[in-house]
Order: structure tokens, then sequence, then C-alpha cells
RNA sequence: GGGGCCGUAGCCCAAUGGCAGAGGCGCACGGUUUAGGUCCGUGACAGUGUGAGUUCGACUCUCACCGGCCCCA
């Protein structure tokens, strides 16, 4: 008896983790998904999102993993040299906060955890190459993120500036706006707020244009929804800037609809922007001192929801109108937003809502100056945006919209009161965080020479290895600030006493560059060895969730741009092909603690096996769809994979002989025809399905009549090679049981995709589907390569037809040789 | 409010504009069996969310509505 396999009642029974105990170790020595080791073959990069070492891995991964393994076994069982690489994205918060809770260095934690995950993908039996691991909070690495910082320092795109910036209260850290989502700290959902502070950003919205275009190169490879929320996030509008006189100063605004310059009613300052305090009457200073602090105590999100009041409060002052004169009455408001454009807005209320909300709860007065064909806002409390002819313009009359627009920027510019001009909503990429893990920032601040670059060769700017516990307790400031034997040194230009930058780098900034890493791991003579990147890059297949749609992605994209300006890639996007997984949830809701939902993968693998968790989620839906566990069976894939087993283990014990059997080989053709085509285009569902329909025809060649050894082995050997990307343990298995000597290296994971005999495709005859005005009457057996005319006679011929036809005229008939007629009466 | 995606048997899902069903779960039945379990096999169940339109022909394309999800406000 073998030991994979048990007897019970005289029939084996599939055992997963016998299997899964007997494979592991024989892998391990065999070392197969070794990259670069494939002299002449075609490149292929395949990556998955590299994970957060936090706690074992869950069904989350299981799924992603699961997904991108697939398609890294793929390439490889085709023939490519695969780079198909693995590493921890090891910075970060939850570290830092079980240290404070443990009294250790997140260091520990980190560690711990990492080694623990390792295993675990080691054993759900993903094809890494284990030789590219690598860490971003190892010093190796993060020497190489503080040296690209530098760089872009030299560049001018990394910068120091004082504004007002997103402040998580709970993480007592600075936050991007990418990651303040719905108003919320992206990580711990408290409400964010506002404070002003110094703060180091890199300079990404110099690069807009370029991540707006270039998205058009990987139009088709990427899923349309992505790029779609990108373009939204750096939401470029055209419109122009308009400088407006307040006192003896010049304001100047953004809008997308200079044309309605004349519809000006008044003029709003955000509250909490500098400009307000600045354009203040002294005789209104209380009021707005007042207003302006209860402003700064809501979240952004209470500010921009539709349904409430408008508030704000009149700053004293009027703004004029460059195009007529008139004199504005200036306001400031919390519905308009302080970063945004420049801060202050003309308001426009007959054609634009927020504005009209404004002026009917102050009073003020609503002009029509483009006709709509609407009704009028001052009655109805609709602002109308559409297209229309100006009116109330002056000089614009009569134009429509866009002529209106065009012709405004020409006045404006003629007088040197405004331009066109182009806005992002894209704002630049805010990097310090206050906290400890992760790559400190290599900058020293001497109170002679100001902000001074740590030179390379001084490199990396380590963490201190002796802070734990509650020296990392969030203070408002970075821990790093309470350690002055690692703050005071010694200033590189001028050797005086000067203090390091506290402030660590945001976790995403070590995550814009990985890829890269991967190709060249440990090379030391920069972040990157340039010829290895050549070779790789860019990666062809990426695969990972839809939450990094905007972050990681734009922020890699970035990053990959500005390393092609600095002459060190030789492309300019890093991904070539995008694929989202869905998530997994359960019972119609993801997994959570609170609702006690959650599926523990561990006991998932122990009930079922790895391969039995990796079908059921492979063969759940397609790839990107959410996965609900509750509608998931791993049970029945648990019997597939032993039926699998069995028919292997019945052609196994045929006889060795050559007879074939036609049925079997055009079963077996099919098969691999379809599964090759549809795990290449992802549709990985689907190709399970026609696995288990080879599965059954396999089946039933050995159990009807003489089975055809011949034939079956060949179905068997197919089947087991299409299978070790889903299923790599009972691949093996079922490899092995064909005789092959696995431990000597003949592994099903080194085994050659099969084809199909394009001659076993074509069937001796089809199905010919006869229509009576698009209704089936008859079916007629032909040959595939009939012809069109014979067809249409053989269709009317058909006593079907005559009888449903009754007697009736033909009209037309349509012929889709050979597969259908559609007879169409009179 | 704007933009996008999705509604197919009891359930998950298939179907280059051409026979609504590939595969699985569940269910029923038959064979195997000491066994209601395993295994082998057979079968039933929907006319594609609703309503129009285009077409010889619509699950597939267009529009509206209903329901669900996502992004931006």
């Amino acid at each position: 008896m073998s030991e994979t396999t048990s007897e019970r009642d005289g029939r084996e029974v599939y055992d997963p983790h016998a299997v899964q105990a007997r494979w592991l170790p024989v892998w391990d020595r065999l070392d197969l998904n070794r990259a670069g080791i494939r002299d002449g073959a075609e490149k292929k990069y395949v990556l998955d999102m590299f994970p957060y070492p936090s706690g074992d891995l869950h069904m989350g991964h299981a799924e992603a993993f699961g997904i991108g393994d697939v398609v890294a076994r793929y390439w490889m069982r085709r023939g490519y040299d695969v780079l198909h690489p693995m590493g921890w994205d090891s910075f970060g918060l939850p570290a830092e906060n079980a240290a404070i809770k443990r009294g250790e260095h997140p260091a520990t934690w980190t560690y711990a955890n990492i080694d623990v995950q390792a295993d675990s993908f080691r054993r759900y039996g993903i094809s890494f190459d284990w030789s590219t691991r690598l860490h971003t909070s190892d010093p190796g690495y993060y020497r190489w993120t503080q040296w690209l910082f530098l760089r872009f320092m030299e560049r001018g795109l990394a910068y120091r500036k004082k504004s007002a910036v997103n402040w998580c209260p709970n993480d007592q850290t600075v936050l991007a706006n990418e990651q303040v989502v719905g108003g919320k700290c992206e990580r711990c959902g408290a409400e964010v707020t506002k404070r002003e502070l110094t703060q180091w950003y890199f300079r990404i919205t110099e690069y807009a244009d370029r991540l707006l275009d270039d998205m058009k190169d990987l139009e088709g490879s990427w899923p349309e929804r992505v790029l779609l929320m990108q373009k939204n996030w750096i939401g470029r509008s055209t419109g122009a800037h308009v400088d407006f006189a307040v006192g003896d100063r010049k304001v100047t605004v953004f809008t997308t609809r200079p044309d309605t310059l004349y519809g000006a009613t008044f003029f709003v300052v955000a509250a909490d922007a500098p400009l307000a305090e600045e354009l203040c009457a002294p005789e209104q200073r209380a009021a707005f001192e007042k207003y302006r602090d209860e402003v700064r105590k809501l979240s952004d999100i209470d500010r921009q929801a539709t349904d409430r009041p408008k508030t704000g409060v009149s700053l004293g002052v009027v703004a004029i109108n460059p195009l007529n004169g008139e004199e504005l009455p200036v306001f400031a408001a919390d519905y308009v937003l302080a970063d945004y454009g420049t801060g202050a807005i003309m308001a426009v209320p007959a054609h634009d809502q927020r504005d009209l909300d404004f002026a009917r709860a102050f009073d003020l007065p609503v002009r029509v100056v483009v006709e709509t064909g609407g009704e009028d806002p001052a009655v109805t409390g609709v602002a109308t945006a559409g297209d229309g002819v100006l009116v109330n313009s002056g000089p614009l009359d009569g134009l429509r919209k866009t002529e209106a627009i065009e012709r405004t920027v020409e006045i404006l510019q003629e007088r040197g009161t405004g331009e066109g001009a182009i806005n992002y909503r894209l704002r630049d990429w805010l990097l310090s965080r206050q906290r400890f893990w992760g790559a400190p920032i290599p900058v020293v601040h001497c109170p002679v020479d100001g902000e001074v670059a740590v030179p390379d060769d001084q490199l990396p700017v380590r963490l201190p290895s002796d802070m734990k516990g509650a020296d990392l307790q969030p203070k408002g400031q970075s821990p790093l600030a309470s350690n002055d034997a690692w703050v005071n040194t010694a200033c590189p230009k001028c050797g005086g006493p000067a203090k390091r930058d506290t402030d660590t780098m945001d976790t995403f900034v070590d995550s814009s560059w990985y890829f890269l890493r991967y190709c060249s791991p440990s090379y030391d003579k920069g972040p990157f060895d340039e010829d290895a990147v050549r070779q790789w890059m860019p990666v062809a297949q990426y695969v990972g969730g839809v939450e990094h749609a905007i972050l990681h992605l734009l922020y890699s994209r970035f990053f990959t741009k500005v390393l092609h300006d600095m002459g060190m890639v030789d492309f300019t996007e890093p991904f070539s092909a995008l694929l989202n997984q869905g998530q997994v949830i359960n019972q119609g809701k993801a997994m959570s603690k609170s609702l006690g939902n959650g599926v523990d993968l561990g006991s998932q693998l122990a009930s079922y096996g790895v391969d039995a968790i990796r079908i059921s989620i492979v063969f759940a839906g397609p790839p990107e769809d959410d996965i609900d566990w509750a509608d998931v069976s791993p049970s029945g894939s648990v019997k597939w994979l032993a039926r699998v087993a069995r028919v292997a283990a019945d052609v196994g014990a045929l006889p060795a002989a050559d007879a074939r059997d036609d049925a079997v080989d055009r079963a077996v053709a099919r098969a691999v025809d379809d599964v090759t085509r549809l795990t290449e285009s992802h549709r990985l569902n689907v190709s399970i399905a026609r696995l288990m329909e080879l599965t059954n025809a396999l089946r039933k060649g050995i159990d009807g009549g003489a089975p055809a050894s011949a034939s079956l082995r060949d179905g068997v050997t197919a089947l087991a090679t299409m299978l070790s990307c889903y299923a790599p343990y009972t691949a093996e298995e079922i490899w092995s049981r064909l005789g092959h000597d696995v431990e000597g290296g003949d592994s099903v994971h080194a085994s050659r995709w099969p084809t199909a005999d394009p001659a076993l495709l074509v069937e001796d005859t089809v199905t010919c589907v006869v229509q009576v005005s698009g209704k089936v009457r008859d079916r007629l057996e032909v040959s595939p390569s009939i012809g069109e005319d014979s067809l249409r006679e053989l269709a009317l011929g058909s006593d079907a037809v005559v009888r449903a036809l009754n007697g009736a005229a033909v009209r037309t008939v349509i012929v889709r040789a050979p597969k259908l007629v559609n007879v169409v009466p009179v």
C-alpha cells in the first residue's frame, strides 16, 4: 500500500496531508523555481503585491497568492524563465504598536511574523524563488530607500514645507491625502484632523500630466476601473486663473468656468486658509476667529457633506471682479477647502450648486449669465451647470459656453488679470511620519548649513536598536526625537553640532521600488543592478488587491518615471499588466472580528489540505470577483482531487500498451486547447471546469470496455502538468504514479505544458441547428467543411422545416456554415 | 448628485449576436456496499431582474426602470 493512500473497504482514499508531507521536502531540495537558470529562455516577471507581516496568512493571502501562483507556474510550464520573487513590506505601524504593548523592539515582532508567514507560504506551495527574499526594514534595503530619497532631493523632487496637514490623533502622525479615506485614517479609522506642520513632500504633482497621459499604454492590460480611479484622483481640470483685487492685494482663484465671471456675486475664502486671516477686516476679526475655530474642529467629511447647511462669516472686505469692476463681498466659509486650487473661489450661484446654497442661506444675489433653458435657479434652488448661451455678460453675450471660456481667457490675458490654467486634484505626496518603525529621513539639520543631506557613504542612517516598549509611545513627534544619542550628530558639511531629522518615511516609499530590488536583491553598489533590471522589468503580470488602485500603484508609477528621468531604467511604466483579485468574504460581508464571521485559513488547510483550498478559491468564480466562503464547498474540491488521484492510479496500473482511443484523444486535445487559452487569459474558474471534464472523460475511458492505455497515459500526463499550476501537490502525486522519478528531478513542476494536435480538434461531424423564424425545428449532422449552398439545400429539404413553413414562401435564408441555418418565411 | 460594474436553475458559476448549460455544490433515483457514508452512474429544476428598441436571430448591443456593489462628491 502506498504511503499516500489508505485502504478502506478495499478502495484507495486520497490523503492530501500525506501527499503534502511527501513532496514538500523533495521540492525544497530540488529548488525548481529559481529565476535566471534557463539559458536562452524568454524572461517573464510575475509579481504578487508583497505582504505586510501581520500575524499568519489569512484567506485573503490564500486567494491573492494562489492566483498569482497559477500565473507564474503556467509561464514556467510554458518554458519561460520566470522571476516570481517574494519579500515583505516590513516597516509600519502595527509592528510599532505591538512593540509598545509588549515592551519590545518592533523588529522582534516583525521578523517573528515574517518567519511564520514564510513557512506558511512554503507549505501553501507557492512557486517563489526564495533567493530573492527581501524585507524593507533590513538596513541593506532601507539604505537604498534613503539613497533614492537623496536623489529625489537633489532633483528638487523632495522638499520641506509648512502647511496644514492631515493628522491622525490616534496614530499621532501625519498622513498623505491618499491615506485619508472618507475623512478617516486609512489605517485605524480615526477621524482625521488638520495641523499646521513643516513636513517633507515628494513633488508628484510635477509628474501629474505624465501619470495621466501614460495611462494610455496600460489600457487593455490594467483593469479599467483602476485607470479610471487614478484618472479621477489626479483630477486634471482646465480653466483659468483669475486675479481679483482685495484692497491692495491680488488674490488669484482657479475656476473651470471663467465664462461665468459676470455671474459672480460674491467671493469665498477657505476659513482655515492663512489667506482668510490675512484678508479679514479688523472689525470682523472676532467673528472670523470664532468661526474659524469651529471649522477646525470639523473633519473634511463633515465639511463636504452636501446636505449640511452652508455656514460662513463676512470678512468685511470686497474683491474687485477684473472683468466688470464689480465689488463682491468676501466671505470665509468651510465649503471651500484650503488645499484645493488656491483656497479661494469666485462664487457663481446661478451655475454652481454649492454657491447657490450659500447665496440662499446668506441672501445674496443670483445672476443668470448662461441661458441653459433650465428654470431660474433663484426660484428653484437648483443651479444650472449645463451648456447654453451667455447673457448679462457684456462682450460675452451671445457666445456659447466653450467660445465664452476661450474669449474670457483672451480678455483676462490682454488685461494681465488672468490666464488659462490647469488645476489638479492631486497634491504633493506628504512622506514624513512621526513614527519610529520606518526608514529615517537621511537629513541633518545644522544651525549653520541648514538642511544637509547625509552623504551616500554614511548610509544607511540606521534606526537605533536600543529603543523598545514605552520609548516608542507616540507623543506628537517622532519617538526618535527623544533619543539624544541618536539625534545629536556632526554636520556633514561643517562638522559642527547638528541634529538628525527625526521623522521616518511613509512606508509607501519602501514599496514604490521593491519590484526593482527583486531583480538583484543583494546588490550593494546601488538600489538595483541596472543590467538585471533591464532583463526582467517591466513586470509582465502584477497581481494584487484593488485597495492599492491609487496609493501604491500611483506612487510606483511616479518612482519609475523619476528613475527613468535619472537614466536608471529604460521604461516609464513598471507594471505592464495588472490583475486585481477579489476579496474573500463570508455570508455577504467582509470578514471581521466584530461580526465574528472570520474564516481561519489554518483550520481550512488542516481540514481539506492545501490543494483543495487552492482549487476552491480558483474555482469559486472569476479571479476579479469576490468569493463568499459561505458559497464555497472545499469538500467538493477534495472529492475531485481524490477522483483525479484514483484516475491516475487506475491508469498507472494498466499494462503498458499502444492501444489508443479516439474519443479519449479528442477529449484530451480539447481540454489542452481550452485550458491553455483559459489559463492564459486568467479565466481560471473555467479552466478548472475543463480539467474536471477531462477527469470525467478519462474515467469513462478507463471504465468503458478495453481501456486504451496509451491514450489514457497521455491524458493523465497532460492533466498532471496542467493541474500542476493549480494543485501542485496532487499534480506531483499523480505524476509520480505514472512512474516519473520525482526525487531524481523528474518533477511535474519541471515538465512542459502539453500541446494539442490540431487534427484532433476538428470534429468529424457537427450538429447544425436549423431554425425557422429563429425557432429550432431540426438538427442535421453535417461535415464541418460543408459549403453554404449545400447546407441551405439540406436545410430547406428537411421535413421538419417544410412542416414548420406550412407552405409559406421563404423570404431569406441565413446560413452560418456549418453550425446554423435560419429560414425566414415571408 | 456624478461616474462605473453586476443581476442566468435552490446556490456558485459557463455560454466569438446563433440549440440557454460547460463544471461544481445541493437534491432525487439506480448500482456498489453491513451501511443513509464512500465510490460509479442517471435525472429533475431556469428561459436569463422588469419593460421597450435594434436584428433573420438578443443572456450578449442600445435606452429606461428596479435591485445590489464600487469610486468620486
